[in-house]
DNA sequence: CGCTAAGTTTTCCTATAGGATTTTTCGAGC
DNA sequence: GCTCGAAAAATCCTATAGGAAAACTTAGCG
C-alpha cells in the first residue's frame, strides 16, 4: 500500500501478473508453429524467442519441452530445437488409419452414453460450424478447422473414455492440417507453374467443397448420436475419416511430391 | 538434513559430460515416481528436487513440463506440481480399452507387414522374458513389467504406423501397473487384516499366475506374427489384453476400496 | 466462536555468468 | 583448385542468486 518513492528507478514494466506465464508462452509458441512464423524444419533459437517474446529464457525452456513431448518439436541434444517437418504422405494415412482406430468406437460410445448436456453441446457446436460458414478468406478456413477440431474432441469427451479423448488430443491433427494448408498456401504465393494447380485444390477442397462436405458428414453424424442410434454413428464417422482422408490426399501429395 | 560437502576446492567434478543431463533427470524422476519415492498424490517441491538430484533447477523443471505433458504430473498454476494419483477403477478399465483399439489392429498389421529383423527382434524378446523368471522376488515383477512394456512397444512399431506406436508409448501402462503393485504392496506392510488378502493377491497374480500366464500369451502373439498369421495374432492380442485386464482388476479394486 | 489483517512461507520468474560442444572460417599442403 | 585440419565464433546447456506475487498461517478484535 505505501507507494515507495524509489521505485521511479524501474521502467513502467507492464506486470499484471496473469496466471501462468509459462503456459501463455507454450500457446503462443504453438500459435506460431501453427501459423508457420516458425517454418517446418527451421531452428529454433532459445534466446532469440525469448527475446522476441519478452520473457526470460526459463517459461520458453518450459515451454519447448512440452511441445517436444508432443512432438511438434525435436530436440537434438546440443544442436537445439527445431520445429518438425510437416507429415510426409506415410504419416498423414497412418494418423487417418490411428483415428479410424479409435473415433468410431468413440462415436458409438457416444450415442451410447451421451445425455442433455452432451446433445446441447453438440447441438451448439453444430450452430457455430454455420456461423463459420459466413466467414470468408483464410479466416473461414481457420474457423472451420477449428470447429472440425472440437466438434472430434468432443465425441471423443462425450464417449467417456479419457484415454481415447486425451490420445485424440495428442495426435494434434488439426494442427498437422492447418500446417499442410499453409505449406500449400506460401508455395501458392512463391510458385509459378503450380499456382494454378495448387489454387484449384483450395476452391474444390477447402473451401467450397470439403468445407461444406464435411459439415454435412458431422451433421449426419451428430444426428445419429442425439438419436442415441450408436450402429450409424460409428459407420457415420468412419465414413467421415475415410472421406476426410481421400479430400486431403491431394495437398499431402503436392507438398510431398515438391 | 544432510550436510552437502564443500563446493570448495574440486578440481575434476564428475563432469565427464553425460549426454543430455535435462534428458537423464526426467527419467530419473520418471522412476521416482515409478518407486513410488514421490507418492501418488504428494508435492512436488522443485527446488527440494533439484537439490536432491544434485542438480540445478533449470533441467528439473523441462523434466517437469514434459512429465506433465506425458500425464504423470499435474501442475496447479501457482500451488506447485504433484504426482498424479493413481489410476481410479474406472480409468483403469478405460486405459484397457483404449489398448483394446489399437493393440489387436497393430498386432495384425505386424503379422503382415514383418521381416526377418522383425522376427529377430521378437524372438530375442522373448528370450528375455524366460531369463526374467529366473528372478525371484520384487526385482521378477519389475524385470516381467519392463519385457511386457517393451513386448508390446515391439509389435507397435512392426506394425509400421508411428502414431499407434507413439500412442501406446504414451499410455505408459506398465507404468500404472507398476505403481499399482507397488501401491499394493505399501499397504501391505502397514496394513493388517487385508495383509494376507494383499499377499494371496500377489502369488495368485503377479509372481506365479500372471507372470507366467502373460509369457504363454505373449507366446502364442508372437508366434502367430512370425508366422505372418494376421489373424490370429490379432486374435490372440485381443485375448491378452481382456485377461490381462481381468488379472490385475483385483489389485485395483483393492486399491479404490480403501 | 468467527472474521479480518498482517506476517511468513512457498513458488514462480528473471538475469547473468561460465563451461562445453558444434559450426564456421581461414590458412597450409597436395 | 581442392582437401584437410586447427583456431575462432556462435550456440546451447547448466548453475546460482535474488526479487515479486500468491497462498498459507497466525494473531487480534468483534
Amino acid at each position: 500500500m505505501p507507494t515507495k518513492k524509489s521505485a521511479a528507478a524501474r521502467p513502467v514494466k507492464r506486470t499484471p501478473r496473469r496466471s501462468v506465464l509459462s503456459d501463455e508462452i507454450y500457446e503462443m509458441i504453438k500459435r506460431m508453429i501453427f501459423d508457420h512464423e516458425i517454418a517446418p524444419g527451421s531452428r529454433v533459437n532459445i534466446d532469440a524467442l525469448a527475446v522476441q517474446l519478452d520473457v526470460s529464457q526459463t517459461p520458453v525452456r518450459e515451454a519447448l519441452a512440452r511441445l517436444e513431448s508432443d512432438g511438434l518439436i525435436a530436440k537434438e541434444p546440443l544442436k537445439g530445437y527445431k520445429a518438425t517437418a510437416l507429415l510426409s504422405l506415410k504419416e498423414f494415412n497412418d494418423l487417418f488409419q490411428f483415428r479410424l482406430l479409435i473415433e468410431p468406437w468413440a462415436a458409438e460410445q457416444a450415442a451410447k452414453l451421451v445425455d442433455n448436456t452432451g446433445k446441447t453441446a453438440l447441438k451448439a457446436e453444430m450452430q457455430s460450424a454455420k456461423t463459420a460458414l459466413k466467414i470468408s478468406g483464410d479466416d473461414q478456413f481457420q474457423a472451420l478447422t477449428e470447429h472440425d477440431a472440437r466438434f472430434h474432441a468432443l465425441i471423443a469427451s462425450i464417449s467417456g473414455n479419457q484415454s481415447v479423448a486425451d490420445s485424440y488430443e495428442r495426435t494434434h491433427c488439426h494442427l498437422h492440417l492447418f500446417r499442410l494448408f499453409m505449406a500449400n498456401k506460401l508455395h501458392l504465393i512463391e510458385g509459378e507453374s503450380r499456382a494454378k494447380f495448387v489454387q484449384d485444390l483450395f476452391d474444390e477442397y477447402y473451401q467450397v467443397g470439403s468445407g461444406q462436405l464435411a459439415l454435412k458428414e458431422h451433421e449426419v453424424i451428430a444426428k445419429a448420436i442425439i438419436d442415441q442410434n450408436s450402429k450409424a454413428a460409428r459407420t457415420a464417422m468412419h465414413a467421415h475419416i475415410e472421406s476426410s482422408l481421400k479430400r486431403f490426399s491431394p495437398a499431402a501429395q503436392a507438398i510431398n511430391k515438391k
